[in-house]
DNA sequence: CAGTGGTCTAGACCACTAA
DNA sequence: TAGTGGTCTAGACCACTGT
């Protein structure tokens, strides 16, 4: 089960994007000129280049090129990438665990509708205070079922990244997510827990995240301070 | 300048998805049968099938193929479709014009950094209520730059969608959209054009459109009463 | 005009699912 | 094991950009 070809090229080009060896603004070599330089076929550079396109690190224009783009000021959070990925290396940032993992029962109503399989295993949970530069900018419950994750409470972070620890002792990979906004106004617990005054707004952000294992799913509960950073994203038709 | 054939193979499978051809959790043909059904390269056929897909109309298995999946019940509004076209047929919709069309100068600090050509131009602003079922979910403040614009002020909404609009008079097509959310609590003005009490949370989401013309982008400011209906989105890596 | 990305063809082999 | 989607090749022509 060797690496896709195309994700060899998009992790060179991220790369060097990421080391500023292409500055915003500068052209990516032409898709033929890749095809050369990675010995693929072309549709393999496409895909490449479309998985960067999707996450904004580049636009295309027919007739021009790949164009390098601005790196984004707000936080990516609107995607799938876990949190540790999103915020920029610009910054610093940390997180608490308010609650180590546990096993326990499903919540009664549960926010996404649960599967008779995930029903009938019980749950790891976890709760996460994340902060960027010092600062609360989320709280994050997370619901795990208890499906193929042998040893899971025995398991330490691979650095604080859930998703790492999941692909590198489970081989579960996220392939998306699918999720629901809304803005709530902060009850006085919540409103504690992201140092806000309570009543304040906060963006509540419920995801179920699609994994490589077809009947696993992850769930998660976000309440986000949007006062110092506004969370981004981009779609492409 | 004919249709792409992606897109011929996207909209047949669409409308018969809408008109429920295929049920829940059906399969879909596999692609080697929508290949001869369509003449058609199995490349233009996964085309067609990754646009549903990113929709969130599918769900590709590996193995197994592509199954219909449930109808969204929340507003899928962080997609880059336009309001007339996320909220399904199922739902009564309605466009209050708060502000008709008005070619304005743009406001001093604007959300987004305009380029020295949008700068030179004035804009056009339009303010609009959207209702789903006689409830109000959104206020919208869109702003486009007077570019490729000719008689706009003139112009009648193609069923009350700027978009479609666009496309039919000015052949401008909507490519992409970056946006960035916020929950804030509502003004007195603001709570009363959404039909909430003052001071209660809302998602305000500031939007960047990506056209097909190069150069030519369209802003808008939407304030979202998420109380009655969540807003919802899909993303896949 | 040459060069770019957008679309398309007609194959091939592999990884996974279900019977 | 048969059939599915995932990846890949090696071409081709078209639409658009900048010179």
């Amino acid at each position: 089960m060797k690496e896709a070809q195309y994700k060899r090229v998009y992790n060179a080009l991220n790369a060097q994007i990421a080391k500023k060896e292409f500055l915003e603004g500068d052209l990516l070599p032409s898709e033929n000129l890749l095809t050369t330089q990675f010995g693929v076929a072309r549709s393999v550079v496409r895909q490449a280049l479309l998985e960067l396109e999707k996450e904004g690190k580049i636009v295309k224009q027919q007739g021009k090129g790949s164009i390098v783009v601005p790196e984004r000021k707000s936080l990516a959070l609107l995607s799938v990438k876990g949190f540790s990925q999103v915020v920029g290396a610009e910054r610093k940032i940390n997180t608490i665990m308010l609650q180590n993992p546990i096993k326990r029962k499903w919540d009664g109503v549960f926010f996404f509708p649960l599967s008779e399989k995930e029903l009938a295993a019980d749950c790891f949970y976890l709760k996460r205070l994340r902060l960027v530069d010092n600062q609360t900018v989320m709280l994050e419950n997370t619901y795990l079922p208890d499906l193929y994750l042998e040893d899971f409470l025995t398991q330490k972070f691979v650095d604080g990244s859930l998703f790492q620890l999941l692909k590198s002792q489970y081989n579960i990979e996220i392939k998306g997510v699918e999720q629901e906004l809304r803005a709530i106004n902060a009850e006085v617990d919540l409103a504690t827990n992201l140092a806000i005054e309570p009543n304040q707004a906060v963006l509540h952000v419920q995801r179920k995240y699609i994994t490589n294992k077809k009947d696993f799913f992850i769930y998660s509960s976000l309440f986000c301070n949007t006062h110092n950073y506004s969370f981004s994203n981009i779609i492409k038709t």
